[in-house]
DNA sequence: CGGTAGACCTGACCGC
DNA sequence: TGCGGTCAGGTCTACC
């Protein structure tokens, strides 16, 4: 589910709830996802406190006042929901519950596809190793990204889907992105000149800033903690459409598959 | 080493 | 109403 904008809305929203304040208890279910908190880390959670709610990357970072951090990745379809005690009804796939003073933080996840464990300060730093450049915050080297897009040969839009590339862009920013800077999906890395990698990186922050500042994109299953929808998917131009309106004239846009993923494109428009 | 299928899951939706 | 197929925001592994 989530690309970089859901993660940026549920950690902005969540830092504000939680900042400072003590995990009073921790559940779990026995349900297994990407990775689990093992037996003792579940144990060693309970009392402390939170420092403040980060991100890297797609992953949301919880520092405890124990130097350690709480890793959870949302997946394809997680969430985290914020309750005030007296509204928690336990839903299906509810897999952690952390409890406050006052209210609850809860990970659903159906598809099970995300994560929840625990990092010391040392873990942390070689789990996040091999990270690109991050697109939403990061001032972006292009000779960096240059050099890596020569040493490949994928398609373009492969490529922004390579975390050790560019951090935080999904499926759906990825299609958005190439539209934006009219850039064909199939166009191969080491084809791009400078500029155009210029353009296809300028495409991506605006597509991800316009996203982040509609709450994100709300399809199916996503939605910030407290339950607001976002409404960037309102905006798509390309993802899961059949045709653009570009100057007066409408497009067809073909989908096709690319390394398992949808690719949602304008032949006509991007070259 | 680099590149690509397939795996990991549940649920929604569509056609029969 | 049910059954089978397809598809979905993301990573990671096993294999050429």
């Amino acid at each position: 589910m989530p690309e970089l904008p859901e993660v940026e809305t549920t950690i902005r929203y969540l830092g504000k709830k939680v900042n400072g304040k003590k995990i009073v208890s921790i559940k779990k279910s026995n349900k297994r996802l990407r990775k689990n908190l093992n037996l003792d880390d579940f144990n060693s959670i309970k009392g402390k406190r939170i420092i403040e709610v980060k991100r890297f990357a797609k992953y949301i970072l919880v520092k405890l006042n124990s130097q350690s951090f709480l890793i959870i990745h949302l997946g394809m379809s997680g969430r985290l929901k914020f309750y005030l005690k007296e509204n928690y009804q336990k839903e299906k796939h509810d897999h952690v519950v952390l409890e406050f003073d006052k209210f609850y933080v809860v990970f659903n996840d159906p598809r099970r596809f995300g994560m929840f464990f625990k990092l010391n300060n040392k873990e942390l730093k070689s789990f996040f190793n091999n990270y690109g450049q991050d697109l939403l915050v990061d001032k972006i080297n292009i000779s960096e990204i240059s050099n890596k897009f020569k040493k490949k040969s994928v398609s373009i839009k492969q490529a922004l889907l390579d975390q050790s590339i560019f951090v935080g862009l999904g499926n759906i920013y990825a299609n958005e992105a190439l539209f934006h800077c009219r850039l064909s999906p199939l166009r191969l890395t080491n084809s791009l000149n400078r500029e155009e990698i210029f353009k296809l990186i300028k495409s991506c922050r605006y597509v991800l800033k316009l996203s982040l500042k509609n709450g994100g994109s709300s399809i199916n299953d996503y939605k910030s903690p407290d339950g607001t929808l976002g409404s960037f998917q309102n905006m798509f131009e390309v993802y899961q459409k059949s045709e653009v309106i570009f100057k007066k004239q409408s497009f067809s846009i073909k989908k096709i598959i690319q390394s398992g993923r949808s690719t949602f494109f304008s032949p006509t428009l991007q070259k």
